[in-house]
DNA sequence: TTAATATTTAGACATTTGTCTAAATATACA
DNA sequence: TGTATATTTAGACAAATGTCTAAATATTAA
């Protein structure tokens, strides 16, 4: 949950999930997308990874990110309380 | 968007959140539910109110603080997103 | 094997964050 | 008025964060 908040936190990260919607794409990709460095969206992805926001896997010399949605069906959970009845 | 993610990203606010969730409270109650200083918990406070997810009311010398459910509705709209059919 | 491409790791650095104590402000009470 | 209570503001400080460059690792291609 902390690690979900935390990956989150940033909108660069944010921006990379709303990338990820679309299609699956390789970290050089991603970096093409925004005007930070290589190795600062290697370590936006690896926080994104740590929260099991997104799930990377290699192919040859190429590392595949995708989406994973179930961890925003975790957090949409927590959220909801906030809208049920007070007890 | 930023402030609210920003304000999520520390468990005690979000421990706040959902002690408020039960019941309105003072600053002096939620502090006595933490074992951290006041002026601390009231700079909490401060984020949550700059992120809209709380609102602060004063009675005499007491501020009775209060959730403001509308912004969650707005977060978990941004969710939705990755739940829908790619495009 | 050597060179090129893709990605991550390591280390440095400025900024932001969460916490604290001391002081300031505001209200209530005797 | 003077004192106690409730809360916030100010300022300090260590820890965490986002960024960078240089170097390391892995894979492909010549």
């Amino acid at each position: 949950m902390n690690s979900v908040f935390k990956a989150l936190n940033d909108s660069t990260r944010r921006e990379i999930l709303e990338l990820l919607r679309k299609k699956d794409m390789t970290a050089g990709e991603i970096v093409d997308k925004f005007h930070i460095s290589g190795p600062s969206i290697s370590h936006h992805l690896d926080l994104l990874k740590q929260a099991k926001l997104v799930v990377a896997e290699k192919e040859g010399q190429f590392v595949y990110y995708s989406l994973n949605t179930t961890v925003v069906d975790e957090i949409m959970k927590w959220f909801i309380q906030f809208k049920s009845k007070k007890k």
